[in-house]
Parts: structure tokens; sequence; C-alpha cells
DNA sequence: CAGTTTGTTCGGTACGCTCCGAATGAACGA
DNA sequence: TCGTTCATTCGGAGCGTACCGAACAAACTG
């Protein structure tokens, strides 16, 4: 019975988890893989995660290389010196999504930075309306830049207490 | 020769935006036409940017109702009375920013916050595994709300303000 | 050395999304 | 009232992605 209330629990947080992925641009299976790991208290194979989540093992093998290659899993690989991989998740959420902050978002504004940049570098500074917008995106930009980078030196809660703290 | 710079220089800016919406969740053709807005000095109806990108008139009314809703254009319906809707962009990019922001992300951390609580309160909190991460999940998704939602209340300039004079 | 288990790769299918063209529906001008 | 100009909607083509099953490669087990 309580055993039954703790799967439901862990269900209703692994549903929650696939939709997550979908929103940061992920598959569901990605999702469910991860929280299946997450609630898991051993490293888990290909196989096993085969049985826990019913995808095929192809899939399986596809998803845990991409997780792994953005930091949302760890190969365990050979424990006893077998061949048999093992997979466990990172479970600190906020490393993970500054992880996706810097991939993504950071390295989309440094590139529409530098392209903004050039664009006005190659203009006549003159007045005309492109040349007023074009640095009004800049400057914009260039904040955006200094933020993110920022904020992926800062923990959850420091960043909770610098926002809260500051006085306009 | 001057005017051709000016194009080329839009041009590329506007490219560079249709890779944005592509990373935010948008199509390029999103992009494309916020981008042809955004250089504009009038409003521009459906037709005129039909000859501007290049996309079928269907396409530029979806994109424009989609554009519309997320607010990053406006329709300036009417002007003389007249039927033909008329559209400018929201050239405030960090305003839209916000938007997405608090659309995507925060509904979505809402959302997954919910459904960890309810877990968190279904479980009998006797020291078996689950109770101990689910705790975890939830101390982080409480301050990753507070965050993003003092977020959207804070200009970019303020927030690296806020983020650069914050002392540890 | 077979036979088994494990992990990756490859081709294929199903589905959703983007965009187009045509049809439909309104409003305007003669 | 009729033709024209706009805007929306609908069906469909093209394309990328998620996932599956099968084939394959590599390592352990007897």
């Amino acid at each position: 019975m309580s055993e039954e209330d703790r799967a439901a629990a862990r269900e209703r947080v692994i549903e929650s988890m696939e939709q997550s992925a979908e929103v940061y641009g992920l598959s569901r299976s990605a999702g469910r893989i991860y929280g299946v790991l997450y609630f898991s208290e051993e490293p888990l194979s290909i196989p096993d995660l085969v049985d826990e989540t019913g995808y095929a093992k192809s899939t399986i093998s596809n998803v845990t290389r991409t997780l792994t290659r953005i930091g949302m899993v760890r190969r365990r690989s050979s424990d006893g010196g077998g061949r048999r991989v093992r997979y466990t998740a990172v479970r600190e959420i906020w490393f993970i999504l500054q992880d996706v902050f810097q991939q993504y978002v950071q390295r989309e504004i440094q590139t529409t930075l530098r392209t903004i940049q050039r664009a006005q570098a190659q203009l006549p500074d003159g007045n005309e309306p492109e040349t007023e917008q074009i640095e009004e995106l800049r400057a914009t930009y260039e904040d955006l830049e200094e933020v993110v980078s920022l904020v992926s030196e800062f923990t959850a809660a420091e960043l909770r207490d610098a926002l809260e703290s500051y006085d306009r």
C-alpha cells in the first residue's frame, strides 16, 4: 500500500518530467528515462531501462547518449570490469538548467550579438533609421550577454537572494 | 551604394533573427516576418509582407496571428477605417523575452512545482529515498519559481546591475 | 570455440510541423 | 449590383524527428 503510493508519486513526477523535457527541446522518452534514473538508487543498465520504460533498446541507446552529452546523465562504465554500461541521473537540476542555458541561450545570444556588431561596423553612422534600431538591439543584447554569463556563476538560491535583495 | 550597405546590414540581422526564432521554438518565417517589421518604419499590411518576404499570403496570415498572440507584433487594425490590417513590430526585445519567459518557462515551472507538491503531500513522510529526492526537487523548483517571477519585474539593465553588484 | 548477453548502427514507419495554393468569406469602390 | 482587394481557413505536399525492429560487433560464459 505504501509502496503503491510511492510508485504513484514517482509516476506523477516522471510524467511531469516528460512534459518538461518537451518544453526544453528534448523528446518525451528523454524525460522518462531521466526520471526513472532520477528515482533509482542504483545505476541502471540499458536492459534495465528497457524493462522500466518499455522503450526499445535502440531508443534507450540513442537517448542515453544525448542525455550524457548534455550532462543530465553519467555513464558509470565498467564497474567490475564488466562490459555492462550503467547510467545514473545527475540530480542537481540547477546545474542541468545552467548547462542548457550555456549551450543554447548563451551561445545563441553571443552569435546574435556578433552579427549585430558586424552589421553595425559596416554601416556608416549617419542617422538613418537602421542605425538607431541596430544600436538599440546591440545595447539590449550586450546586457543580455552579461546577464546570462553571470547567471551561470550563481546557484539558484544565490540568484534568488540577489534579486530579492536588490534595491532599485 | 549606402542604400545597398544598409540593405545588406538589415538582411544580416534578419537572418540572425530567423535563427533565433528557431531556438525559441518559432518558425523561420516568424523570424523573418518579425525582422522585416522591425526595420520597417511604417506598419505593413499582409500584401506588403508578401512582397517583402516572398512567403505565401496564408503563411503570413498564420504567422502574424501567432506573433500577435505572443506579443511580438501589434495589429494596428483599421487606420482610416479601412479593412486593411497593418502590423508593427514590438521593438523592445527585453519585453518580448519576458513574455516568452512568463508564458513558457514560468508556466512550466509552476505546473511542475504543483505536481511535485501534490506528490509530496500524498507521500507518508518516512525516510524512503523518494521522500528525500522529491523534497530536494521541491526546494529547487521553489527557488526557480521565485527567480523567474522576479525576473519579469526587472529591466535587462537592472537585472545586469543586480547580478553584478551582488556580493556573496 | 560455440552460445549468450550487451551496446551501437541502420533502414523504415508514423507523426507533426511548415509552408503553399486554392477556396471561401467579407468589405470596399464603381 | 458586380468586380476587386483583403484576410482567413482548409487540404495537401515536403520534410524532419521519434521511435521501432533487425542486423551487426564486441565481450563475457560455458
